[in-house]
DNA sequence: GGCAAAAACATTGTATCCAAAAATATTATA
DNA sequence: TATAATATTTTTGGATACAATGTTTTTGCC
């Protein structure tokens, strides 16, 4: 017998959620000059719908605080600032600590392979000079890391993606610098060895380590 | 001579903010059942507003998951869930730890004295069987402590608040059970200790441990 | 009566409209 | 010319209209 059919899934995005993504991306590619106000009729006719899905994307990317209020009225990308950046990432050092020692109750040897393999990866073109390619790498292990949460805990899941996808546009620049393409490499491969002795505590100091790192460089090399 | 005016604070709230927070206090209190549709357009009737900031009042609370996507079409407040609960006090006991260890940094003795007054007011109610007081010293005593972030750490605090908020309907519940009320107040005398001390680290166990207790409590005492 | 097709209905998504508010330009006056 | 008052334009907030898409009910057939 055939079953009652999968409940037919919704496969097109609705224009909403296309402006939305599209919108987050330019904003974290650095496409619209900070302070510049952002007019919800301007995006519209930029992204050819009506000003609702328009609004609909900004205010959803201001809790994300992608954008903020400009004044009174209307939107804007909010200038870099050195203090929100240090706030985004020492959040990220509490909550991925955290992450990361739940994830080392549950993580099998596969995955630790996989990891290891991971970060292989990355030395062997830090060595070959292919930067550009680090970056991809590390999202990958990031992703690999965290993805073993999302069922058990959708929300801190979630925080800490919105978190990363934030910093984002400036850890592009550390991870071409080299000083900060060794740090990186060294504490993913203290965060294997952490994982490996299946030690939560010392997993969460590693990973707060990891990324304090990661925000002194980012602070540094984003100047 | 005088200034160019202070740039006329908008002191009234939009249509949309009021439907907003009227719409979540009105989750939060339990007025709607579980799973139960909420449609846009009685919603909109109820409030006498039109569906707009109704969507958008939707929209936001779904990202703070008081409503959720229901099927393929609208949305419904999602039935309690011990798993949800208990993620998000996880998330709490990590994030606030933290934020305790960041006020112990910065508070005065002054504001250590209001806190122990708090801490007496709710035990002097405790005694004298006022159990339905405790639950607003608690929210005081919280509220004190956090608010001093507000400047230094505007994300750390609101998504602390989000999460405090979230939990709130439970632990309603939880605040007149005496048991729960006396390992409630006997851990704020803890975490006075810890501040009057000004060691962040043990800031930091003293509220972890103070909020898994809040979390036991709380699944304990909504059954 | 039970099941399937289709029609009727309900509800959401998107666009457009209008009014209120703010920004900007213009004019009058000193 | 500088400033203040006022008119004009821009832009947003909120309501409404309409189209698209589920959902339910009805109807016809076996």
């Amino acid at each position: 017998m055939i079953k009652p059919l999968p409940k037919s899934s919704k496969n097109s995005l609705s224009v909403r959620e296309k402006t939305y993504s599209l919108l987050k991306k330019q904003i974290l590619t650095g496409q619209f000059p900070p302070k510049k106000k952002l007019t919800e009729e301007s995006l519209a006719k930029k992204f050819g719908v009506s000003r609702t899905p328009v609004r609909d994307a900004l205010h959803k990317l201001e809790l994300e605080g992608l954008v903020k209020v400009a004044g009174a009225r209307g939107f804007c990308v909010p200038e870099d600032s050195v203090e929100d950046m240090s706030e985004i990432f020492e959040i990220r050092a509490v909550l991925e600590g955290h992450a990361l020692a739940c994830v080392c109750k549950i993580i099998t040897d596969k995955d630790i392979q996989s990891l290891k393999e991971l970060v292989q990866s990355a030395e062997q073109a830090f060595f070959r000079g292919k930067l550009e390619h680090i970056f991809d790498y590390n999202t990958r292990f990031h992703d690999l890391l965290y993805g073993m949460l999302v069922s058990q805990k959708p929300r801190l899941f979630s925080i800490i993606e919105d978190m990363r996808e934030y910093v984002l546009r400036y850890r592009k620049n550390t991870l071409t610098h080299p000083k900060g393409i060794r740090r990186s490499i060294s504490g993913h491969k203290k965060i294997l060895m952490a994982l490996e002795l299946r030690d939560p505590q010392l997993c969460e100091r590693i990973m707060r380590n990891h990324i304090y790192e990661a925000k002194e460089d980012t602070i540094l090399y984003s100047k």
